[in-house]
DNA sequence: ATTAATTTTTAGATTAACCTAAAAATATAT
DNA sequence: ATATATTTTTAGGTTAATCTAAAAATTAAT
């Protein structure tokens, strides 16, 4: 049985190796993780030893799919913790992350099946992002960044890239929420920001917010 | 900020403490903690450094005002967490406690808050146990053990002593739940049997069954 | 009051998870 | 190609939580 430490490592490993095919960096986990690249070292050779990650010196690393699925099955029980912390208990979506980080580590199979079902089955998390399911399988979103439409285009915003506390704290304020039509009107070229309408409402965004916001076209 | 074995330390003296005035044997402890003598005085020098509890060579430990309060939030979580269990996500009595034994030590007040209202403010956890309020303020359950009950007295079964997962299992055999009336009919001189009537049915226990079942009796 | 039995503590090791500082390997720049 | 910079690993150390074996204190028995 995997510690919360390893279990932490396994989902943050997993979620920067699925922005690139080629080994995940000592550093990059280092970073991720908030502690040393000496001692992500110590765990990636720990990991390794249990055949959760392949791991050579000085290349980089990449999960085994035994860790792979383990990594999944742990981004699976945070987003239906998250999503029951948001549903149930009205938790904000800015507000979920951290207690999410621990629930996540729960050990038992039936309290998961159980939350699931009480959660109705639910395919997203508060996020947007999609839950896995108890396979390991993931509905891919298919959905676009806003930053990559064209003028006129509209969509349904259904999901964010960032999910900081910061940028959904900004998205509250400036009172974009999931589910939100979308419409880009106008591209400043001065700075790239994004003239943009909801509803009745138009208000500008900045490039970087636009690319974080993902959205369904059609 | 408390680590997970700290916290399970500071609960099993607490429920040690409370059945005796006298200070808590390190031997009771490890038998309760299932680990050695030697690791529990370890772990008594570094509560006691910490001014959870009043500890002296040779002699028991018992809680500080400090430590007792922790050790009552604890509970005050494990209560609540075992009703949302069986409340809301439908596990039978005798399913929950390891789970709540891992749920008890997520850190949010936020989430204890809450939990609690989601659930509409319990008094009592799904074994009859009464479930302290964010003050620590316990409310003592006013009931007696169908063991002292007279010939002919009957009561509401409104909570276990025992609450292991064997004798709860027996009580689900015996079709015998919480809110049940129970009337004590005979008892067999022989071997203390009592002959026992909830409704229409009529049954035998043993005395120590009769000794774990708490009524509130007129 | 001694002796024997039991309980509790200390001494010394081990393991996971971290750290700093130094060494080794790899990548970049001249 | 060589020197410099960066990344990564190793070496050595710390702390929490555990263990076994031995020593010390307390309790029970003769
Ligand atoms: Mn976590
Ligand atoms: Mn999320
Ligand atoms: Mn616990
Ligand atoms: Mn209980």
């Amino acid at each position: 049985m995997l510690s919360h430490v390893e279990e932490n490592y396994l989902k943050e490993i997993y979620g920067l190796q699925e922005a690139t095919l080629r080994g995940v960096s000592t550093n990059s986990i280092a970073e991720k993780m908030q502690t040393k690249a000496s001692s992500v070292t110590d765990m990636l050779q720990r990991l390794s030893n249990k055949d959760l990650v392949v791991y050579t010196k000085y290349k980089g690393s990449r999960l085994s799919e035994k860790g792979r699925l383990m990594a999944i099955s742990i981004v699976r029980k945070h987003r239906l913790w998250e999503t029951f912390l948001v549903e149930k208990l009205n938790f904000l979506w800015d507000e979920v992350h951290d207690i999410a980080e621990q629930l996540e580590h729960i050990k038992s199979d039936k309290l998961i099946k159980k939350l699931e079902a009480f959660l109705g089955n639910p395919k997203f998390d508060p996020h947007g992002h999609p839950i896995p399911n108890s396979n390991g399988q993931i509905n891919k979103l298919n959905s676009v960044s806003l930053a990559e439409f064209k003028i006129k285009e509209e969509g349904v915003f259904v999901g964010v890239k960032d999910s900081s506390d910061s940028f959904l704290k900004y998205l509250n304020k400036m009172n974009i929420a999931i589910g939100d039509t979308l419409k880009l009107l106008y591209i400043e070229p001065f700075d790239n920001s994004f003239l943009i309408s909801a509803n009745t409402r138009q208000f500008n965004i900045s490039e970087n917010v636009a690319k974080n916001l993902y959205l369904r076209s059609e």
